[in-house]
DNA sequence: TTGTAGGCGTTATCAA
DNA sequence: TTGATAACGCCTACAA
């Protein structure tokens, strides 16, 4: 079923084979297929039929080592275990593809070691640019690329540089989520998480700790750690919950990644939502929708998020300006049926 | 806080500065950095030394260009968007990373088109393999790649070309989930998809199918379609589970993906799982788990295929045997509160 | 409009 | 053990 292979041939077809078949000079090939320079029509057409026909393409590297441009742009995920970083990594794939550019992904796995061979790699391979899904473990190192002349986007919104853009955009959410709290008569909210937190879940937290100063509600931070099995974090939870004065009347889950567990072990410790205790986790999901009942969410659009970025990044590249795309949307808090009234 | 920019000089340093600072030849210190070729001990210290100093990394275009070996394999994903294939790409990323590997990562986007030029950037690119992580639209396409010379890896197995690696390990769980839902007492059960169906689901209908043939149980096809919104998937569903004559006990979700709009659909139509039907999903996850009942799935290790699958590609690219790794582990059923007896 | 030739940063061959 | 040097495939002044 399969065509003969092309003449016997296995050698990889290269601009001066074009050149050969199409009686001309490996420069006017180079002419025809990179589109830059002045090529009569009629030869155009000739060379360009050639070079279909051998399905030429042009070796990369090559270009690369002459034009000192790979094309190519890294991108360094935290964790790729981590689902968040998902639609991240397709809106920046989905824009440097259809601009041409290939992307390298990095997985750092939560670790210095792996970021750092990462990303040494990823200046040995040259990569025009590198794009920073989340924050890097060493900060450092990535200045130093920047020095070494690597178009760096990581988040920070270049007209102002001192803001994060992604913390900035998520920040208006916990806002209305603590709003909404409030207007439901809610005055104790539980943050909770792993005991470490990551950098979104500092943000997080101390974006809600300051809101809620705001509205004089009372914030505590509860941390748990899944491994222990769903009775214990269960345990751990209805401390907060079901205490004798202050009870707390809503938990909020510090990132989409951690909500089962929280959910599953509020099943077991028998806190019914949101009778019991309403309960919000970041990130959203179509199992947070299906879920009975159906978990409000604070989210937002990181896919989105990531194509404006990459589209900005290789604006600078070419040397255009930023371009008229505006910023993304900013969060919001999505109200389910995992949200009612506080008791009492 | 940042150390001063080393020197002044931005130029990106290459092997004759290394060479002119430690006052050997270039050939010398490509010696050293790449390790290979006999070079004096005291040399190759000073070398390194200025290397480290410098901040010497050699140029992997150039290097390409020369040895034609760019140490990146491209993975081509059918669909980012679609989570099954996570957990793959970061067995790929690990492996490949840990044995000096990048990873070119191209999203088809479920798009003949993207696919073509996706897989065009690739050859350009150089890339010394290719991982399929599912059936590439065009195999012909593939094929090609392949007498070019590309090593490729799509989970056929080399050992029985004729069959695929996913599949073949799938299949033994499609098979204990049948057997369960016959030990049960289920009669009929009803395979629930989108009217298309992809590869992965076509194989799994097929072998559920066979299965059942051989155990005397029914199937049916059940095609839905989730953006018509959960009352119209509703109204599909109780159609089968809840008719006169000889209603579907059982219900087999294709896909993950498709689990929670199934499950909120059910949940609209008032079916209570399990006794109203009984539910199954390909897939798993902490949301399967926290869901109330718990899902029940059909699950693989693909994180562990990928890995193995990587291992086996790059030992193929170092002409290495394949190696003493064994097969990963086929899928299983687990079965979970969302199974039980049929009713009857 | 086309061709010639130099060079991008490495590796590898061959002499010294 | 080292150094000079020829490729690798392509782009791009510059010359014709």
């Amino acid at each position: 079923m399969a065509r003969l292979a092309a003449r016997g041939h296995n050698q990889r077809v290269g601009i001066q084979r074009v050149a050969d078949e199409a009686s001309v000079s490996i420069a006017t090939v180079s002419r025809v297929v990179s589109g830059r320079g002045p090529v009569n029509e009629a030869t155009r057409l000739r060379v360009q039929r050639v070079a279909d026909r051998l399905r030429y393409r042009p070796n990369a590297s090559a270009q690369s080592l002459r034009t000192s441009k790979t094309m190519i742009m890294g991108v360094l995920i935290p964790d790729l275990a981590n689902p968040v970083f998902v639609p991240f990594l397709r809106g920046v794939q989905q824009v440097a593809q259809a601009e041409g550019y290939s992307v390298l992904v990095v997985d750092a796995q939560r670790s210095d070691e792996v970021e750092r061979r990462a990303l040494d790699r990823l200046t040995e391979q040259q990569v025009d640019a590198l794009v920073l899904a989340g924050s890097a473990r060493d900060p450092g190192h990535i200045d130093e690329l920047r020095r070494a002349g690597m178009a760096v986007i990581d988040g920070r919104d270049r007209a102002t540089p001192s803001r994060s853009l992604v913390p900035a955009l998520e920040r208006p959410g916990s806002i209305a989520m603590c709003d909404a709290l409030a207007a439901l008569g809610h005055r104790n909210i539980g943050f909770v998480s792993r005991s470490t937190l990551a950098d979104a879940g500092r943000r997080r937290w101390e974006a809600i700790r300051q809101r809620c100063r705001q509205l004089d509600l009372v914030t505590e931070r509860i941390t748990v750690n899944p491994e222990a099995g769903a009775d214990s974090v269960g345990a751990g939870l209805d401390a907060f919950v079901r205490r004798g004065v202050d009870p707390v009347t809503a938990l909020v889950c510090s990132t989409h990644g951690l909500a089962p567990a929280l959910l599953g072990a509020m099943g077991a410790a028998g806190i019914r939502i949101p009778d019991g205790c309403s309960f919000v986790t970041y990130g959203d999901s179509d199992w947070a929708l299906a879920y009975r009942p159906a978990i409000s969410v604070v989210t937002m659009d990181l896919f989105g998020v990531a194509s404006t970025m990459t589209h900005r990044l290789i604006a600078e590249l070419r040397g255009e300006p930023p371009g008229p795309g505006r910023d993304p949307a900013p969060a919001r808090f999505i109200r389910r049926d995992s949200v009612s009234d506080a008791p009492g």
